[in-house]
DNA sequence: TGCCTTTTTGAAAAATATTTTCGAACTTAT
DNA sequence: ATAAGTTCGAAAATATTTTTCAAAAAGGCA
């Protein structure tokens, strides 16, 4: 329930001295503390049973066994060295599992930020849209790209350009009843705002995959997703981001490919076979 | 320590009624039994607190708190559903998380199986390069194209182009002091492969990113990058290998990024200052 | 500084939780 | 059907944790 790193983070800033000395053990030695009863820590710590008692229950837990249950249940932090700055005295081999880490984990935050709601509304305007115009500038062309390769084997007709004034172009053609998908990091790109300026003006339901949950372009948004990845980890922030882009894109094409197929079996069939034929 | 599950398989032979009533309840809600003290416990199933005592120890655990420890950190058995094929019937989050849920897996395996020392020579050959070509035909020419958006803004010089033809052009400029990126997944297309033939003619050093190790163009590569993702996991493994592919385009570049920059610093500034402008 | 208030702390008492004892109920073997 | 062994829970015994209370330490203010 309450992970103890966070907890003690929290408590941090009003820990009196013995407080601190038990917090410092717990942290050094999570292994042996657990193991111990509220007497053998005492010992081990020099602190009192009661001091020790009264802690668990400032740090929030209702009892000091909860508090050892949260002490061996909070993940062993994870190797730091693999979160650290791209250094060039690192090993090929070590660089190599450093930037496979952050993609990782800039797909699972990004997992766990993801808005179940607004994808049901997302997947219900794509699947019954007219049109889906797939649209991102710079970079993010790369995930309206890839959005256009999967959905062009779908039943669900798709406009997509590399340029930015066919972009806008294919844009003016999409109604009320089509849907536009608008990818953008920074959600503050000009470009990208006046496509999403123009989907409100047609009413078309928009989309919208950013980096920027408070940006403009999000807030603009009928249903934004967040691609979300480390902002601090050696300022690539923005190369990660792009793979959970690409995943939410990814997501977005899956759920829209296997809820309009199970509507036809016989369809079903043949849009699956032409998902595997998407990539040669 | 001693893994729960492992010491009720060791126990289970002679567990007798209430034990197993017991070991059941323990099985099906590790989590609610690993909250409640003996007591609680004792009412939840309906057996007497001097019998969960007893099932502690006869377990090898030297108490019922060690018991509650060990529920509590035995691994949470994988969640097998989210391996499973994607269903019509799945939920909007379920389906969200079985396409993350495969991604990661993409990743962690292709981190995996990366050949370090082929990492090591073919970042050396980029880095020493006149011109680094990146070709990829279909959903392929998507690596290629970030790879494009990542090495412009470096000091090594880039050729790309989304059509085959051009990419034919483009690649018969390479020489022996140049280097050629190629992607294809199936590794046995056939341009693909009319493209590596060029590079070995012309004796340009071939790095290869493909989902087939075995192929004929892994062969033909003088270093080959394969992005592995699970072919059984309900039949889009090629969809998720491009996020590995990806990945590996990623980290071909930020090796060579960093390896570059890190014999000039002022230029190490600079450079860096353009990785993060790559995004928009 | 010196006085007062508040906070921190541990010893011991009180409260809780766990283990063990003990005898009854149940099984199994003969 | 009876004896021997096992399982089991109530309650006693023990162990552990929490709370109380008073002393010590820290902080605030004239």
């Amino acid at each position: 329930m309450h992970d103890f790193l966070v907890q003690l983070k929290i408590y941090k800033p009003n820990l009196s001295r013995q407080e601190t000395k038990l917090a410092d053990f717990l942290q050094t030695h999570p292994d042996r503390a657990s193991q111990a009863n509220i007497a053998e820590l005492s010992t081990m710590t020099g602190v009192s049973t009661a001091t020790i008692s009264r802690f668990a229950k400032a740090l929030g837990y209702p009892n000091f066994q909860a508090l050892r249950m949260a002490l061996v249940q909070s993940p062993p932090e994870p190797d730091q060295t693999l979160f650290a700055e791209l250094s060039p005295d690192d090993s090929v081999e070590t660089l190599a599992q450093k930037i496979f880490t952050s993609n990782i984990d800039a797909l699972r935050t990004t997992l766990a930020n993801l808005n179940a709601a607004a994808l049901a509304k997302a997947v219900n305007w794509i699947t019954h849209a007219d049109r889906l115009g797939l649209f991102g500038l710079g970079a993010s062309n790369l995930v309206a790209l890839d959005g256009y390769h999967k959905f062009l084997r779908t039943a669900i007709p798709v406009a997509y350009a590399a340029d930015y004034h066919m972009q806008l172009m294919a844009a003016t053609h999409l109604g009320v009843n089509d849907a536009m998908i608008l990818t953008s990091h920074s959600g503050e790109d000009k470009d990208a705002i006046a496509l999403a300026d123009l989907a409100k003006q047609q009413h078309v339901p928009l989309i919208v995959i950013t980096g920027a949950p408070a940006s403009r372009l999000a807030k603009m948004a009928d249903a934004a997703f967040v691609a979300v990845a480390e902002e601090s980890r050696y300022r690539t922030e923005a190369l990660h981001a792009l793979i959970a882009e690409l995943s939410l894109m990814d997501t977005l094409f899956m759920i829209s490919a296997i809820q309009t197929n199970s509507q036809t079996a016989p369809l079903f069939r043949r849009v699956r076979a032409t998902i595997d034929a998407t990539r040669q």
